[in-house]
RNA sequence: CGGGGUGUAGCGUAGUCCGGUCAGCGCGCCUGGUUUGGGACCAGGAGGUCGCAAGUUCGAAUCUUGCCACCCCGACCA
């Protein structure tokens, strides 16, 4: 199985469709725009999945499910939430099926009509709020923190395997606080385990900032977010964050008694993160060979592949890597030994290459020897030769070296991108070499959408952490107080 | 949803204009043997309602119509 993928200068979306595809990621199903995630590609998302779930455990959260179909009455509740989701829902109108009178196959059986239809979920919000009145009485209830583990649909017009599908897998948490700043206070507070996750455990920098009022979440007051840069110079939401005030309280009816005995709206936040976080993994990192996965969310981080010429050979060696596996897998440090006698090393090691193993160990006659091994890490394709005592040491500070060389590639190509302008000539330059622009904006929805016309690129945020700087918007030239991020954006 | 393109074995493709010895090739797959420090080699073998459905015709992968899926570009979006 010689898979060969396209490279990245000659065509950056084909070579991302190759990967996802040619490293067992994910493939199209039979189902239009719905993606079959398959074992190994799977197996990164359970990685994902557990670790933030323990941060998000570890930060007062406890997950629940709630139900999959939403009575259409519940989304016209809240009028700019409707308006948001209304153009994507899949909306269920029937619940039975019968024989073809003409004998070909099932039809719907028009006599099982629902006498109120239900939207299959675009995001929970409304069921949610809806449960939580029942839930809510008083100051005493609150806060309440819950997160649910959940797949959701988008009617999407053009998808693409983990950056857009129509259906995906996520979490989103829904939180009730008494008072606005408390629920501010939770909204930052999860875009900071959010920016934390992409970096310390993804390797991927990103930016936390605010989103403009155009971009913002249908339903919320504020949307925070973490933004991600693509090598095609391409941004990415990674992540997003919403402080939704009593939008939902008001719309579902849900008060509390404060302390001082007066009803109030609850205050709300929601906030997720998606299998799209698949895409920005593999396009942050990947190269021509294949992907590059960061050791803290490998499915394998060591494999080790025998050398050998004849079966007495094999057990040599086989004894030896078994070994070195056991001693490996005590450190906590997951290993595949893959002694297919099927396939010839070469071919092995394209294929973990492929598959973005960080550390591939070759084993032979000639190392048992000389008491060596050979080691290989996928982020550099750097080759070392060690003393085979010293390899499972090797490796344990090895796993943390890449996990660090990844994460700072990433930070210099995103430095490297990061680009301030002042003039619409420097913008209109800029955006076509790629990257992030940082540039001044008069704060208004008509000036931001006349440069989204013009030249595709948004407000991918308005950085927390870049402070007052007086300047002229870039293209009205009407005054600033703060410079915000444009790109273009998947 | 609009514009463009593609659909032939698991994958990649030739053939389609000009209907009839056109169902071929490469990879992969199976069996046996030799191999094994960067995608092995030899020999033999299996596998296809030519995307689906109607139609034209003595005859359709090839012509007509409709549908479906995928890819690229736009509008929408995590």
């Amino acid at each position: 199985m010689a898979k060969e993928i396209v490279s990245r200068s000659e065509n950056y979306s084909q070579w991302y469709n190759d990967l996802v595809v040619k490293a067992d990621l994910a493939e199209n199903s039979a189902v239009r725009g719905c993606m079959v995630i398959k074992p190994y590609g799977y197996a990164i998302w359970e990685k994902i999945q557990a670790q933030l779930d323990k941060m998000f455990k570890d930060t007062g959260h406890v997950n629940a499910y709630f139900p999959l179909f939403i009575p259409k009455s519940f989304f016209s509740k809240e009028a700019s939430h409707v308006e948001g989701f209304a153009k994507e829902c899949a909306v269920v109108t029937h619940y039975r099926l019968k024989n073809s009178p003409d004998g070909k196959g099932v039809i719907v059986d028009e006599t099982a009509k629902l006498e109120e239809e239900l939207i299959v979920r675009p995001t929970s919000e409304t069921i949610i709020w809806n449960t939580y009145k029942g839930w809510i009485q008083s100051y005493r209830d609150l806060p309440i923190l819950i997160n649910q583990w959940a797949n959701v649909v988008r009617w999407e017009m053009r998808t693409r395997l983990f950056l857009r599908t129509a259906e995906f897998l996520w979490q989103e948490g829904h939180t009730a606080h008494a008072t606005s700043e408390e629920a501010i206070e939770e909204t930052k507070k999860m875009l900071d385990i959010y920016a934390e996750f992409a970096e310390n455990y993804m390797g991927i920098p990103v930016l936390k900032g605010r989103k403009s009022p155009n971009e913002r979440f249908a339903g919320a007051i504020d949307t925070y977010c973490i933004e991600a840069l693509m090598q095609d110079g391409k941004a990415l939401q990674a992540g997003t964050s919403h402080f939704l005030g009593q939008n939902f309280a008001k719309a579902f009816d849900v008060k509390f008694l404060n302390q001082e005995g007066k009803l109030d709206f609850v205050w709300a936040t929601s906030w997720g993160v998606s299998t799209r976080l698949m895409g920005a993994l593999i396009m942050a990192h990947s190269d021509d060979n294949g992907l590059v996965l960061p050791p803290k969310l490998a499915p394998i981080q060591v494999v080790i592949i025998p050398i050998y010429k004849g079966k007495e050979q094999l057990g040599d060696v086989a004894v030896k890597a078994e070994e070195i596996k056991k001693e490996l897998l005590k450190r906590g440090i997951s290993v595949k030994y893959d002694d297919r006698d099927t396939h010839k090393p070469g071919f092995k090691f394209a294929e973990y290459e492929l598959k973005g193993v960080p550390v591939r160990l070759a084993l032979g006659q000639r190392d048992i020897e000389n008491n060596t091994i050979e080691v290989a890490r996928r982020d550099t394709l750097e080759k070392v030769t060690v003393p085979i005592n010293d390899v499972v040491n090797y490796i344990a500070t090895l796993l943390d070296e890449i996990q660090e060389n990844i994460y700072k590639k990433a930070f210099d190509f995103r430095q490297k991108n990061t680009i301030e302008v002042n003039t619409w000539d420097q913008f209109l330059e800029a955006i076509e070499k790629g990257g992030f622009i940082a540039a001044h904006w008069d704060g208004t929805t008509e000036t931001e959408e006349k440069i989204k016309e013009l030249t595709k690129a948004t407000i991918r945020c308005i950085p927390l952490d870049s402070g007052f700087e007086k300047g002229n918007c870039v293209y009205s030239g009407k005054s600033s107080d703060q410079r915000v991020i444009f790109a273009r954006a998947y």
